[in-house]
DNA sequence: ACGGCTTTGTGCGCACGTTCACAAGCGCCT
DNA sequence: AGGCGCTTGTGAACGTGCGCACAAAGCCGT
């Protein structure tokens, strides 16, 4: 009682996690210049092992060519496909303190398909700022620009203590994914996405790992094995 | 062959990415006056289902009363040593841009067992300004305030250029335990754990879903499920 | 035209993580 | 003191993901 009849759908969900990590050692390869390349390269420059990145890609079909490798132009395309980047999603940050400026600023949402298109926050001294080129809206103006799907993601910024009641307005005004940075739990009623970002919980878990270094160093529990993690490709 | 003679020793990677995630929430419990609690109660408010609660719980002792529960300060003290946070862990940022200076200004690092000891960079434009009460130094420096494990982990927090080289460099100097928040993929030497945090892998994977469920509003891969999703406790 | 070289795509075995269901154990009430 | 109800701790089944090794397949040189 699998999924079948799908044929190449029901790509798994490790698999989408590693995907953006591959589309951007493949667009750098395309800004050097490079038109074709084998998964062993791919591999190497998205840290990971050649089997798995074959399996992973084998998922969306098979655009390699036998005896040559993958053209990365076309690879490109295939993959920002599949991850829904032909269109552009827009975002919106609830929360201008610190790390919403951050965000607000960061280059990175805009490279591919992204666009932040409003901040908000409650703070009276934060509300009219302007910041990254958009004025900081009051939360309760939400349900106004979110009409019609005019927002597709929602990032929450704040703290954690208001967080709930965010996420459940996001949710309200029809936000169905969600990215969210406060370090606490949200529940979310069915059919929305959460993902969580939380780095004081990176930290702890570099720390659980960086004792055992500290404490055993004549007994490693895995010796000799260089441990990276990808945490969030 | 697997692991055994360690008895206690040997939690699982997935258990330990939890871990933080159950101290939060236990915290939680412990500032609003709780002292005890249930597996199921603590299980709702860490997010997940209790029996996972209980066997990643289990595999740090016994700490639970059956019949009764967990004591909320016992578990709080026995997840922290466990984790390393009953020693502080001088930690580095590397890169003082938007994200760095957020990083060095967020109160969750100070909160549970982290302490940020120095900033560095290399531009002459950040580098003598004081931020969050520290003089951002030259990443010449580094060398010098790193001597003798004066810094246990390092955040790079500065674009996908440069980042291999000051990933580098702190590991000549000493670091064993990277956090990194640039996009790309770090290669460290044996012995050096990396996590990496990426905001823009994050958003195409919301998008991934989000594409799921605006195209096949007719047939959703698991009718129904709510998917909640956590990336990093 | 054909054989050999290279590289992709994939079937299979294994280990890890998750879930269920139940036994073990503790406190409380009579 | 003894039984009863509640909760923890864990053994076993299940599903997922990973790595290996090999077959399928395209290109090139002769």
């Amino acid at each position: 009682m699998t999924e079948e009849q799908t044929g190449r759908r029901g790509i798994p969900d490790a698999t989408v996690a590693r995907l953006p990590v591959y589309l951007r050692a493949l667009t750098a390869l395309a800004d050097r210049g490079t038109t074709s390349v084998s998964s062993e390269e791919l591999a190497v420059a998205a840290g990971v092992n050649s089997p798995k990145l074959r399996k992973d890609l084998s998922h969306l079909g098979s655009y390699g060519v036998r005896g040559v490798g993958y053209d990365v132009e076309y690879l490109i395309y295939q993959i920002s496909r599949e991850l829904g980047l032909t269109q552009e999603w827009p975002v919106a940050i609830v929360g201008v303190g610190n790390l919403g400026h951050a965000l607000a600023g960061y280059g990175g949402f805009a490279t591919r398909g992204f666009r932040v298109v409003a901040l908000f926050d409650t703070d009276p001294a934060v509300v009219g700022e302007v910041v990254a080129s958009l004025k900081v809206r009051h939360l309760d103006e939400l349900d106004t620009l979110a009409a019609g799907g005019a927002i597709a993601i929602g990032v929450v910024a704040t703290p954690a203590a208001p967080a709930q009641e965010v996420c459940d307005r996001l949710v309200a005004a029809g936000v169905r994914s969600i990215l969210n940075f406060a370090p606490c739990v949200l529940s979310v009623p069915e059919g929305v996405d959460v993902r969580k970002v939380d780095l004081s919980t990176e930290l702890q878990i570099l720390a659980f790992h960086e004792q055992r270094k500290s404490a055993g160093l004549g007994a490693p529990s895995r010796p000799g094995s260089a441990r990276v993690e990808e945490v969030a490709g």
